[in-house]
DNA sequence: CGCCGCATTGAAATTAGTCAATACTCGTGG
DNA sequence: CCACGAGTATTGACTAATTTCAATGCGGCG
């Protein structure tokens, strides 16, 4: 994940030489409190984002209420790429969150005429695009627990420390990334705990006990 | 779908005046009988491809066999646009097959020197997403009769015949890729039958008699 | 201290999956 | 021209995984 990310962030901006810093003077920082959103689906799609510090989900919501989480945007992460005109989810702080905005159209405008830039755009889209491949197969195909054990994988290898995962979000914001309930969830952790594959700090924060024993739950496909 | 594509047919090759056409002159066509593989998951991305007649699947596949259907890729569609350096599934043919075969290396450096190639890919890339995002919600959260009639809603749409609809893949393919059995794709599509929703000509082709039916259960989301 | 939101656990209900039998289609060969 | 057979699709009966409904537990904050 964090190989392929690109625009650097306002803080880097200080050191230059390099096409992309052009970039970071289009940004504009942009603070959200928790469960607040940053736009709605079918908005017009006239920034993108990168999350600073904090984290943010995307959803997409069926006209019954049932919801589903597309992704979680960690520090780092690149938001907005999958809009053609309008975005086609909307977007929520999952905690409080610090993000930087990029006007599309310069940002757009910019890759056209620095290659590298463009190239790092492609880049994010293609990274985005196996990600989902991923994300559709374990929703087509896995059960309940190898989801949650592709999930706390996934995060691991998100969040630099290999063995102790936080996850910022809510049972049921994972319940929705994952296709599955909250109390099926909760039900796996419990599993994964009674199995002493994990153990849980608290609800929020996990510690991976037996790396082998979750990996070949997940079935690295 | 249509309206995202970018590179043209190496049938039209000859309509010059448009930077895409130097595209074309790199495209080598490529022939495929059903069922044969265009490249697998994990070989060297070296090239995209553009169906011209019939229609690919691409697949992916779990330790023990199970199988993800990620998309069909019909007549324009572009394929390899989600690849790093290798491939993340791979591609084979539904129907004998007609490609245009791309090395990637040269439309990725044409990318960087004609800005409107550049944009076209990206513009491929972000539709690629978007049909992703609508998948994994349709994975995520839609019953198995929902499933259904949004993928024939989908295929109507790509087919541009409004109310006929042409399925060239086999019910174990549709299953893979709407997370079904093929037992339960083919008991849905009884079910729509029985309701008059739609008619089976024959298990391939399918009239769609009540569309506004089908459209409240796709739930357009 | 007690409430409120979130998480866990249990029991019942339901959807989709599995196993199994039958039917259809199409191409080949008697 | 019809019969056969392979592959695919449909249908039925039963099973299993996950959801739903319901109750309890936990933790932080006013």
């Amino acid at each position: 994940m964090q190989s392929t990310l690109s625009l650097q962030t306002a803080r880097n901006a200080a050191a230059p030489r390099d096409a992309l810093t052009a970039l970071d003077r289009l940004g504009t920082v942009v603070t959200l409190h928790r469960e607040e959103s940053l736009f709605y689906e079918g908005d017009v799609a006239e920034y993108y984002f990168k999350v600073v510090t904090g984290a943010v989900r995307s959803c997409k919501l069926l006209a019954d209420g049932r919801r589903h989480v597309g992704d979680f945007y960690l520090p780092g992460d690149f938001i907005g790429l999958d809009a053609e005109s309008d975005y086609i989810f909307s977007a929520e702080a999952v905690t409080d969150t610090t993000l930087v905005r990029y006007s599309r159209r310069s940002v757009d405008a910019l890759a056209w005429e620095e290659p590298k830039v463009g190239q790092r755009l492609l880049g994010i889209a293609r990274h985005r695009l196996c990600a989902a491949r991923a994300q559709m197969m374990l929703l087509s195909r896995k059960t309940a627990d190898e989801r949650i054990a592709s999930f706390l994988l996934g995060m691991a290898d998100r969040s630099g420390d290999n063995d102790h995962v936080t996850l910022p979000m809510t049972r049921t914001d994972i319940g929705d990334h994952l296709g599955l309930t909250i109390e099926t969830v909760s039900r796996s952790l419990s599993q994964l705990r009674k199995d002493g594959v994990i153990a849980l700090v608290n609800s929020h924060e996990i510690l991976i006990r037996d790396r082998d024993a979750l990996e070949e739950l997940a079935e690295a496909a």
